[in-house]
DNA sequence: GCGTTTCGACGAAGCGCTTCGACGGACGAG
DNA sequence: CTCGTCCGTCGAAGCGCTTCGTCGAAACGC
């Protein structure tokens, strides 16, 4: 492999001014630098990783740490590291993939002391996160995807949990549908202070209230029957339901399964609304489900942008953003059964 | 951060020693040992990754070529990504993500000269890759998920189609299905030479013809709709047809969807298998899917087992494997209609 | 005309580690 | 007791790059 060493001689420069010809860091005359990259191109020459990490202390790689599989990484997730990966490249960086559970800060802390990256992407955050306060104190640059418990400035970019229950509730609201029940994550989900599973459940909450309607949640296994169960048990809460907000793929299957079963006609007689969709799956049902599927790759592009400036001062800093599901429209929301839709946005009470 | 250096001035010894008692390359006395190990512990040190990787001209990197996103990736690969990444780092390696399409081998090359990784694992090879012979030519090992056109000696892993399609045919025909139609990917996919929509067709013709019975297969593009298009296509080619092998996702929902639209009732009068699938996404289905699904976590150990002994001569080397996909048991394949199972396995041509 | 900038290029000192050759001392053999 | 071995340790030479300080020569000002 041709090292600058040899590109400089070939070009008749010195070493030094290969390297200012590469990168820019001091002017180079017109006519050196083409002999510099007519020398590099003859040779093949790319400039050595290590080499150059060593020098610079900078890596280019950036780390990301996604939750080590346990049951297959969903649509979502699989985006999101495509989208990264590939805006990293862009970037002239390279993405390492870092399988770490919220409980292996000790793990994480070794990693980055190495020296291996030069910032890190951090999925699925937990409200109370260690390996969050490792990356703090390390004094290594990072960007959460997620957020913890509080809010504070720690750089971020998550789903608009808020916006999304709210958009999902209003436009069942507007098709006037009064009673509607959140199907949620599981409770051990909760139990791992998994956030999106408390800010989707408060969001909804205070979405209906805000509308004068009771909400109905309810925390449900990630499983087809415990998806059936779950239509059992709401409906024995709430025998009224006309709609379901689902944020739970493996269970909603259960729902729409059950439902028919029991011969109510989706969407005729009861609408579902998946939300914080994987792309694709909506098509998996049938009908086809009515989505709001989960900005996965957008937040892989952002992440990593956000990550980017932090890492290379030069780049402009991106703010903390907030990305909500967008509305993938399929068949299985109608008008709530017996009203039409919009014929009374005003009456806010139900029935 | 603390450097080699710095532990070797706390230990007493000298730089070399704390590398060979780290390394293991050259004896270092037990007393001495502890003092380094003690320093190490008290400053917390980490020998610092691009100057290992530059004096021993190893990364300790394996890159991963995956496809580049176009339609989200699926289950299967996610699992593959997760489980590579995994083996790589039980074994003290790094996962980089590298998204390049089979159409990029000149990006490939110019960061495999980077020396940024110390190996490489391609996933999704084309019937004739450019990727492949940019490899070769670098000299840098890779190893295969999949295999090209020519099934040299190249080092691979890969699922059996062959095995998976005669499974799948066998389990049909045990259960007395004769007239069995195949849902394959889409002609685009061919036309790209993605190699599991050749092999996965040849073996299931193979596979009926052996049996005496007479093959009906299609290529479907990946959609809902596509799939219930091919139900009537096939349908009328063969109008006895009681059992369905689709290896396609997206377009068997499209196909069971038709299936209960026209009355047809599974598995009673339609038997439905879903080979290759991704994990899970048997469960998504009403009834739930029997599916032959794709063994991704044990491809993407294995890829990273063999990369390594190619990677690091001292591990012992492993031979080319070929995986079959594993039967597991849903609710979408039963007896064929008017038959008991098993009644004459030896009734080869149908009636 | 000479001193002073400015521009472009050079040399050398690391970055933190691996690895080779060498060396001193303890030990067994003769 | 002496010589040869072997074990454990050390010093130094890189690995291929970045970056700082420097310097010659051309360009400029008065």
């Amino acid at each position: 492999m041709a090292t600058m060493q040899d590109v400089a001689r070939r070009a008749q420069v010195s070493l030094s001014t290969v390297s200012y010809a590469l990168s820019g860091t001091r002017p180079v005359s017109d006519a050196t630098r083409r002999r510099i990259e007519d020398a590099m191109a003859e040779l093949g020459f790319q400039p050595n990783a290590m080499a150059r990490g060593l020098a610079s202390r900078r890596s280019h790689v950036l780390a990301l740490i996604y939750p080590a599989m346990e049951k297959g990484l969903g649509g979502t997730v699989a985006e999101f590291v495509s989208s990264a990966a590939e805006t990293a490249r862009e970037n002239g960086y390279h993405l390492v993939l870092w399988p770490f559970r919220t409980t292996q800060a000790p793990e994480v802390r070794d990693l980055v002391r190495q020296g291996m990256a030069d910032g890190v992407l951090l999925m699925e955050v937990a409200l109370d996160d260690d390996r969050v306060d490792v990356l703090d104190e390390a004094g290594v640059p990072y960007t959460m995807i997620g957020r913890t418990r509080d809010v504070t400035d720690r750089p971020s970019v998550d789903i608009d949990f808020e916006r999304t229950t709210d958009d999902a509730v209003q436009h069942l609201v507007d098709l006037g549908h009064r009673y509607v029940a959140f199907v949620n994550h599981s409770q051990a989900t909760a139990d791992d202070g998994y956030a999106p599973t408390f800010r989707a459940e408060e969001g909804f909450e205070a979405a209906m209230r805000r509308r004068g309607l009771e909400p109905v949640a309810l925390r449900v296994d990630e499983s087809p029957r415990a998806g059936r169960d779950a239509v059992a048990t709401l409906l024995e809460r709430e025998p009224r339901l006309t709609a379901f907000v689902t944020m739970n793929e493996i269970a909603t299957f259960g729902v729409v399964a059950e439902l028919q079963q029991r011969g109510v006609a989706i969407p005729e007689d009861m609408s579902i609304l998946s939300i914080v969709t994987s792309p694709g799956v909506g098509e998996m049902s049938n009908p086809p489900l009515t989505t709001l599927h989960a900005p996965g790759a957008e937040l892989g592009r952002l992440g990593v942008q956000k990550l980017l400036s932090l890492v290379d001062g030069s780049r402009p800093s991106t703010p903390n953003v907030l990305i909500p599901c967008v509305l993938e429209p399929g068949s299985s929301v109608a008008p709530a059964a017996g009203r039409a839709p919009d014929d009374d946005d005003r009456e806010p009470v139900a029935r």
